[in-house]
DNA sequence: CCTTCCGGTCGTACTAAGTACGGCGTACTT
DNA sequence: AAGTACGCCGTACTTAGTACGACCGGAAGG
């Protein structure tokens, strides 16, 4: 049409627009003629490479799936795993409408089940009987995902966290809740204090419980 | 207009539908035209009570929370958050759709209130220094929410557990993920298998973690 | 070089959903 | 009996997913 050339249509580029779209406007941001939009594109195109909307889901929470670190093989299961959760939450912190996707997509793609297969096989090969990497996944995945989910909902940032607060706090009666405004006084609206630092806490006492119950 | 004399809407009548819809058809299936239909009535009559569909939301997720028992008050800080977080996980596992929900309001209902502060009273009550409180806080409600939401993703349930296994091996090579076909065949197949066991072993282990980190 | 064919793009249009605007009936007040 | 206010709804506009089939430009074959 115009002078200049156009990039071929591809799955990956149409996944990359997605997750762009997604990781600015939020996912209800994602639609197909946003989509399209991005790629300079009318809707209808994208119905070539994929199939619906679904579909779209399912690829880019792949692509998600393949930005995290799968864990190292040349070191301990805890720090392995330690590395692999802090990527998942720095990938999950990038693209937060992810979370609630991660685990429920029908479809599996192939960067979602290699990363899976190499949790299982840290775990297996640093000695958790197969009942016990059953719980540890179970227990570490919900962690994370839980904790990306809380953290994606924070209406504040450290950087607004006392205005937000305060216009919080205005909203109720401060007597009726004085558990909560001793913790947002005491705690939450000390300076140095970051929702982010909390991760840590909860993953470290997660593997100790995990290692104090590895057999031999 | 018929002789059946119509109950008055009302927000509660509006937000128990909304919440009957979301569970029948998911959270997709809750539009304002699905609750209208739901009511007896035409859609536009819902604007009369709330806002907007937002408003609907936040309506039905303060429900969601009132619907969790508080912690009681007359045994310890453990059995106490332990029987608030096996009454989370029951009403999450009645209201699958609500996880992703329930701290992204950014305007918290009277319910929801009250119920994080009767959580920080327990800890508090508990000997849980306050930075502690936080940390605690923050691990438990990431691990029981990360949880309801791996339960509500899985495609499979202990009844249709076999057949969905079978279609579910048959879309990848097996070879190539050796450790997911182990813990599938060896684990997940094997009889008794539910995943809702999981929850227990998980919320143990935190609340062991927490004892041990208790001051004196 | 021209024709044929095909993969990929798009125009049109239908359906579903959120919701703005204003009409209208019923029941209660005075 | 007339006014009034509240709550219900008819209509219609906008955005979104997507079915259907047309169109176009380049590759393949004569």
């Amino acid at each position: 049409m115009t002078g200049t050339q156009r990039e071929p249509l591809t799955r990956e580029r149409l996944f990359a627009a997605a997750i762009a779209v997604a990781d600015t406007g939020g996912i209800a941001a994602l639609t197909i003629r946003s989509v399209a939009a991005e790629l300079g594109v009318k809707p209808m195109s994208l119905y070539h490479h994929v199939a619906n909307k679904e579909a779209i889901i399912d690829g880019i929470i792949d692509v998600v799936f393949g930005e995290i670190d799968l864990p190292p093989e040349d070191v301990g299961w805890r720090p392995a795993l330690n590395h692999r959760a802090h990527s998942a939450r720095a990938v999950l912190r990038r693209h937060p409408w992810a979370t609630p996707f991660m685990e429920s997509r029908s479809r599996p793609g192939p960067a979602t089940l290699r990363h899976h297969d190499a949790v299982l096989a840290t775990l297996r090969r640093g000695g958790f009987p197969i009942e016990l990497a059953g719980h540890a996944y179970s227990l570490l995945d919900s962690y994370i995902y839980g904790f990306a989910l809380e953290e994606a909902a924070l209406p504040f940032t450290p950087q607004n966290l006392n205005q937000s607060m305060a216009g919080f706090m205005e909203q109720f009666p401060a007597e009726e809740y004085p558990h909560l405004v001793e913790f947002a006084v005491q705690r939450v609206l000390q300076p140095g204090y970051d929702y982010a630092d909390e991760f840590d806490f909860g993953l470290e006492l997660i593997l100790d419980g995990l290692e104090r119950r590895l057999p031999g």
